[in-house]
DNA sequence: GCGCACCAACTAACATGTTAGTTGACACAT
DNA sequence: ATGTGTCAACTAACATGTTAGTTGGTGCGC
């Protein structure tokens, strides 16, 4: 009758548009549902039912689901159902540390090996950011913040940091979803991001490290309230 | 004719021993058999031959391989094969990056958050160490060792840090049974131990960063000469 | 009304059948 | 002899059939 029907429960991007097994497919279209909070923390996932929609067999479905389930995005429960799973906010600080080892760690080793052909994409990243932010337009700087992270960890010379950054920040990545635009708060970050540079330039290794540490440190405290806020997505696990 | 029929061509636990469903069992089974190096790099699993020799499906042995392969152990290639990846030393040098991440900014946070009876954890398993070094129990020295870092990670609070550590230095363990015990090694690890408890035990943080940096960078130098002494087990990737 | 055993419906897990892409060998033309 | 096109055999990927464990409801005993 509607178009809910058409397109199934639930918004998938449909698997058409993706490259890739289908297996690969499935799992993206599902991964980005999921971290966008189309399917919300708690949401059940039947196998059948996601078949039918994707018109695909089990097969990649279940592979899918197993790969979701290993980086913690789906909870399983054995021979009865597999739910899109909770928020808690302990893992949401243990992410938190991990990505700033991480990236303390990746920025420190950037700003003792620096060339200027990686000083000039940074530069020219920050300065995006902040028209961005006179702009308005929160998006875009959002997308470009994200960059500035993934430039650095990939000025170390090692593809995978970005990688397991990547997986180990999803909860993380979901959990920004429910954050309102702060008044200020992009503009502080251009701030935060521009002083890391300065110390990246500078070629201080221990300044860069305590930029990006006190630049990541403004991240708990915003999400911690989110715990009460919405406290639907949050519990259990 | 001989026992290796009986078992099959490779020294896979059979996974009657192992708990869990199917595919944790195949998995874990493969799993051990690639990081103990009795599935060598380069080996090509059939999916057909590891049906027989395991006595399951096709499915458990999939969702297995796929497992495998998200974390590197093993390259498929779509369609025709899949094969015991190689190592690269471009990679373990990553791995080792990873883990110091990891286990600098964890030892960093226990020095400061340290308790009693951590101290006492620590204190005892490097006692132990010692007397496995005097005793030539290189074997026993070896799972201290790991067990020591451990407690560290465990000691942050966050459960998913040993998780996540374990992961990245998938390649770093493999990669470590090639070594060959080095005369006084072990001895100078110990001490090297010693040193990082120390700074946890004076609530250094700095002092227990560097210590443990000091002592991770032992690695990479011991296994830079594998590349030549074990290049069948190098290359590509 | 209330707890408990039983049962039917549903699910993930496992097994097996089918498809399609890759690879290497062999015949053939050059 | 050598490069090339064809093809048969083999593999992972996908589809589908089967099993077994879980869940929630229903009726029976209390």
């Amino acid at each position: 009758m509607n178009e809910t029907v058409a397109m199934g429960m639930a918004g998938l991007t449909d698997i058409e548009s993706l490259s890739g097994s289908l297996a690969q497919r499935v799992y993206q279209s599902l991964r980005e549902a999921i971290l966008s909070l189309a399917l919300p923390p708690g949401t059940v996932l039947k196998k059948g039912a996601l078949c039918e929609q994707l018109g695909v067999s089990r097969s990649p479905v279940s592979e899918a689901i197993a790969r979701l389930s290993q980086e913690g995005l789906v909870d399983v429960i054995p021979q009865s159902a597999t739910r899109v799973s909770s928020f808690s906010m302990e893992e949401i600080r243990e992410a938190c540390f991990l990505r700033e080892a991480l990236e303390t760690t990746a920025v420190e080793k950037v700003a003792r090996q620096r060339t200027e052909e990686q000083l000039t994409q940074l530069s020219r990243n920050v300065r995006l950011q902040r028209l961005l932010v006179e702009d308005g337009d929160f998006s875009g700087f959002y997308t470009a913040d994200e960059e500035f992270h993934e430039l650095i960890m990939e000025f170390t010379g090692f593809p995978g940091v970005s990688l397991v950054a990547g997986n180990v920040s999803l909860q993380l990545k979901r959990a920004r979803m429910l954050l309102l635009p702060e008044e200020g708060r992009p503009a502080g970050a251009v701030k935060e991001h521009q002083r890391v540079l300065d110390a990246i330039r500078a070629g201080d290794p221990a300044a860069a490290q305590a930029a990006m540490k006190a630049h990541l440190r403004q991240l708990i405290p915003r999400l911690e309230p989110l715990e009460r806020l919405h406290p639907e997505y949050f519990r259990s696990r």
